[in-house]
DNA sequence: GTGAAAGCGCTAACAG
DNA sequence: CTGTTAGCGCTTTCAC
């Protein structure tokens, strides 16, 4: 087990006192009037025997970590995947480390971990914020900390933001169905009063009443296993024959109901027009390719990386800053109207 | 700003001394001869006021982080974060979190990542081992740490192993193509010396072998950009007329691939066979469905996780383990040797 | 039974 | 220009 070295150990071999070390690793050599000669010395030996400050050490002295806390709902979802990807390599080239919690949309679990993040002295926190979190999240805001919000908006939470036009993007989508000649238009979404997923219902709802169509909704429970959430479907399709276009307010809640079809002996396409909120499960490859509105994954991991660590680095507050990215609607063969040529790729 | 409470602050108003304070939140108010009284008071004060321990100082006072750093190729590929999700999952639930890094395969990147978690003082490592680690690998686990490599062997690195067995897996996923008459089997794979990807090539060798086929083999550069890949795999495809299945040995390319065959007029199934190892992609949902090789994800995570915690809460240091977990060979469509009828799900 | 004090590895006043 | 020193918040030895 080979020692590792500390800043004690260097300077002892150089001669030289700690703080002239610390110094010179952080460019404050000049403010503190170094000898260039000496400064090439040091950093030359350090380089030499490969020495990297204790950043747990750093941190407790400085109160930085250098790190940044990012609370998504689940890290295996891709959509949120992706966008901890992006975080991680930009943060990265500006030494920030990211850390990951994974909420399951879980109020309790997500404040244990903002407590967690908290505890280990996180610079910033990038929040995909489940409900029930507004007050810690205010907190910390409160405290001090930089905080940026994206993917669903906390009304009345007094923050950055980076959020996506829930309500056009599904407008656009249910209007297309209404384009497509499809007249019993349902949509299919989850149990929740999560802001994001009430814009998409409003924006159902709005295109629904342009046209003067029934609307119907079907709310799925969070939590439920996914052989359920199929049955679930399938029931409300069976219940409502009339139905001939669906609207999934998410990725998961489609696949489950593209199984609902299948169990039915549906067509997608044929049978039933379908069109999803989140283009991230390789739709363009199913059978048929399922229509689809594409959120902006890379662009919000770019903005919210961007914001924070601009936060980071200029101690000067800027007013809060809320981005609304635009999504984009991507039609393809499930919303066809009129029964489908056989398609094999 | 609400200043955040330190143990000095509970010893003050408890008019007790920081280490009683210290012992009873450790669980050693017995050894030490606290008074249950007296510990039910500190305990129940510190819950009352919210106090928790900054994680940084424990950190640097014991050399303890209770963070594990787990080393994926990209975290936005969802076999790495379904296995990221299991992961984080169970070692939290013993109290330790987690921190990743994406390596993109590249030496430098990992190496880099590798020497961050260890200033973080990560306690314990959990790596898929781009090429070149090795060395660094092997001097971690000469300095003491507890090590798991996952998905990737490393032959002559002795440490905790998670593997799958590529080679079986490959095997019966190429004989499923000999077996449903198949007589012109190709493979598509990663230019990598990658002990994974040549194990999966061997199975593949194995059973064209066994068979008296003809082996062709393509391999494509791993950092090639999605469309160039496409490209390599549309011109080895156009100048072997007599494929009539291909094998890939990973999700990526399949995908490329899939694009390839389209490109080409072809269809899958029709005009091509295919078979894919890793099922981590709805592949159930395209069209045609595609036969795949399933990596048990949960499994190796659990394995990955249970090794680990074992090893950073027992101090005997037990023989290291190498596990090989079966993969499971699914059949669909896309390796009908016959002509398929028309498939809209 | 309890508390003072040293120390983990580093930073940053401050003194010289 | 350089070094001494006092913390950062916690753990733990050892003396009372």
């Amino acid at each position: 087990m080979m020692k590792k070295l500390v800043i004690k150990d260097i300077a002892e071999q150089l001669q030289v006192s700690k703080s002239t070390i610390s110094f010179v690793l952080n460019g404050k050599a000049r403010q503190h009037g170094i000898s260039i000669k000496l400064e090439n010395k040091i950093l030359k030996y350090v380089e030499k025997v490969g020495y990297q400050p204790s950043r747990i050490a750093v941190g407790l002295s400085t109160g930085k970590s250098k790190t940044i806390g990012m609370l998504v709902e689940d890290i295996s979802d891709p959509f949120f995947s992706s966008i901890a990807r992006v975080v991680e390599r930009s943060a990265l080239s500006s030494g920030y480390r990211v850390i990951y919690g994974s909420t399951e949309n879980d109020t309790v679990q997500a404040i244990d971990l903002l407590q967690a993040f908290r505890n280990h002295n996180v610079d910033g926190y990038i929040i995909a914020p489940p409900p029930g979190t507004e007050n810690y999240i205010r907190e910390l805001v409160a405290d001090g900390f930089p905080v940026v919000v994206f993917d669903r908006d906390v009304p009345g939470l007094d923050c950055d933001k980076v959020l996506i036009d829930n309500f056009n993007g599904a407008l656009q989508a249910v209007e297309h169905l209404v384009d497509r000649q499809f007249k019993n238009i349902a949509m299919v979404t989850l149990l929740s009063k999560q802001n994001q997923m009430e814009e998409r219902a409003n924006g159902y709802l709005k295109a629904l009443n342009d046209s003067g169509l029934v609307q119907r909704i079907k709310q799925i429970p969070y939590d439920l296993e996914k052989s359920k959430c199929v049955e679930q479907i399938r029931r409300f399709l069976a219940g409502q024959k009339a139905i001939d276009a669906v609207f999934f307010s998410t990725n998961y809640l489609a696949l489950g109901g593209i199984e609902a079809i299948r169990q039915l002996g549906l067509q997608v396409a044929r049978d039933i027009g379908i069109v999803v909120f989140d283009d991230n499960t390789n739709f363009e490859l199913f059978s048929p390719p399922i229509s689809a509105v594409a959120q902006p994954v890379k662009q919000i991991g770019e903005q919210v990386t961007e914001i924070m660590l601009s936060r980071l680095q200029s101690n000067t507050p800027a007013a809060f800053q809320r981005i609304v990215l635009k999504t984009n609607f991507i039609a393809r063969e499930s919303t066809l109207s009129q029964p489908l040529k056989a398609n094999v790729f």
